[in-house]
DNA sequence: CAACAATGATGTCAACGACAACATTCGGCT
DNA sequence: AGCCGAATGTTGTCGTTGACATCATTGTTG
């Protein structure tokens, strides 16, 4: 544990990655620079690349990881809003505007669907947070809230509110403090469209 | 008109962003560089420079011509869709995703928020196409099949269900042939929710 | 302990955006 | 008509970046 020069830095992939995910969150995806991560990482501009093949690929990753903690937040807002459709679909939809507004940059990564990699791992990333809201609504159908049958396709239009939501406001075009709001609203709305009538 | 030499160019403003606007629209935002369009219109690397100062001057121009072109393509939509505010609307949500899909790295231009030049001009493009909407909506209300009252917030609401549909089409996570589909599933959903009880 | 894989360092290249200095053309004014 | 300044285009340069090739060090495994 002396200080000093340790050729091999340990575990320089982990901490790429955790300066990506704050120069993404600060600057941008734009202004991400492989040899600045290096710099502020202490080693060679080339040693990214061992861990990271091209830029894409620190991008693919970061969107991955991003999917992963998408997924972590939304359950625990999940487990902690009881067994009833409504309050957990509030919260659901909370959960992920909280993390669409807080990290702009990393959304955008995720969605953007410029990836590469075959789409593999990261469509595998992406399937756990879409599986959470599919159950959700299917919990809704059964406890009788929703109407039955087209679940997929008002899922969806649920989740594309959403993140239209996180859009707009991400864009400026929308005021935060309407956010809570509107989210309500949105969620409230989607509710009375497919109540079972 | 010899067709020779031609110090200046003559209205190269113009034919960079034509040209800029079919680069964006098959490699991205990402892959437009300003000495490519230099190029491509024939003139020296530096020669862009007298017309965008930098290079987010000249996403700012795309963005901001993206707006007009937007706003014209709601009216025609419109103008073709009769008087009824259900058909209206329909045309105005079908015109709008068939823009946001066909240029879908201009609209993340247009809503990204990466802008400067104070938003002065940009928002004055921006409200034409959101007046538009705004109208729309009161229409809705005047002829009593919306619920008078938050116009805003609801009418903030579809435009956000339309802006995300458009993410998932473009970033495939919705096959394109369900586009269609979920958009009228959408607005059906919106006037359900929003209608006069 | 000897290969070998994994990981990092160094050097190089082409492309790009930004900038400065200079050249040419256009338009208005006398 | 002719001059002069503004508009527009060119050439040259600089620093940064991503990508790549080559070499150095370390860790591991048979």
């Amino acid at each position: 544990m002396c200080g000093v020069p340790a050729y091999h830095h340990g575990n320089l992939r982990t901490t790429l990655l955790a300066a990506a995910e704050r120069s993404l969150r600060q600057h941008g995806a734009d202004q991400l620079s492989l040899r600045e991560l290096a710099r502020e990482a202490g080693v060679s501009h080339a040693a990214p690349r061992r861990h990271f093949p091209d830029r894409q690929a620190l991008l693919d990753a970061l969107a991955e990881a991003g999917f992963a903690r998408l997924d972590a937040e939304l359950r625990a807002a999940l487990d902690a809003a009881g067994t009833q459709f409504g309050p957990r679909l509030h919260a659901a939809a909370a959960a992920y505007l909280r993390f669409a507004t807080e990290d702009a940059a990393l959304l955008e990564l995720m969605f953007t669907g410029k990836h590469r990699e075959g789409a593999e791992r990261l469509v595998a990333a992406a399937a756990a947070p879409f599986g959470l809201l599919d159950s959700l609504i299917r919990q809704g159908q059964a406890q009788g809230v929703l109407e039955p049958g087209d679940s997929p396709r008002a899922g969806i239009v649920l989740f594309a509110t959403l993140q239209g939501i996180a859009t707009l406001v991400n864009g400026n075009l929308v005021a935060p403090e309407l956010l809570d709001g509107i989210t309500e609203t949105a969620v409230d709305q989607f509710i009375r469209g497919s109540r079972r009538r």
